[in-house]
DNA sequence: TTAACGTACTACGACAGACATAGTACGATA
DNA sequence: TATCGTACTATGTCTGTCGTAGTACGTTAA
């Protein structure tokens, strides 16, 4: 364990998460992941097949679009670009983010 | 809509609010669906079935015992006691909570 | 020279929790 | 007489996560 985080918890928001680092700039799944394990300080890794599934769905829901490009080494890459609807779908999830702590705080002791 | 909230983001926190509910005295299905429709005043309503499976689990796992009473009306009601170990696991849910809110925040823009 | 490591994925199958649907049973109320 | 509220049980489906494995190639270390 050791300060890890269960992914039941978290479950819900990774698509969140990964529309959240795409807000600026495209990017590609294994940066999206050290990305994620630096925000977070280590305290939550993303899992490879997590997170290509992610990706996955997110673009069958229309919130990113995918593009091939060579890397710097010439090998390939696949980036993912978040879309208008994307961007919306996101801010939804972060008012909903907002009521979902209120009403889990509610059940929560702080000790 | 309307200011509801998805289940995927409640999901891993439906033990713990029903083991809150418990913490002071055994309760039973009913009342416990309307103590959580009552404490976030009609924001998240458990469904039964996902109510009545989490009780089966949470005593499989031994958080939580049962036993039956006559209620006032001579009717039969399921009672559900929090145990020990289930008042452990809902104090390790509670940290667990602070951290994850702490993780998630940091992907989330408030408006 | 060769093996390990990091990068960048894909495929497949299993599992758990939430939920839709349906049914049972009984008392009170309309 | 029928509906509503109470108090559940049974069964099967769906979704997201994850374990395991495999592919491919470039760089670094022994």
């Amino acid at each position: 364990m050791a300060g890890n985080i269960s992914s039941d918890v978290i479950r819900g928001y990774n698509d969140t998460m990964i529309l959240f680092l795409l807000l600026d700039a495209p990017s590609y799944g294994y940066e999206i992941s050290k990305q994620i394990r630096a925000l977070t300080e280590e305290k939550y890794l993303i899992k490879e097949t997590t997170l290509y599934s992610a990706f996955t769905r997110l673009e069958k829901n229309g919130y990113i679009t995918s593009f091939s490009r060579e890397a710097e080494n010439g090998k390939k890459r696949t980036y993912y670009e978040i879309t208008q609807y994307g961007k919306s779908y996101y801010r939804e999830k972060c008012e909903e983010w907002q009521l979902t702590k209120d009403v889990i705080e509610r059940f929560v002791k702080d000790l």
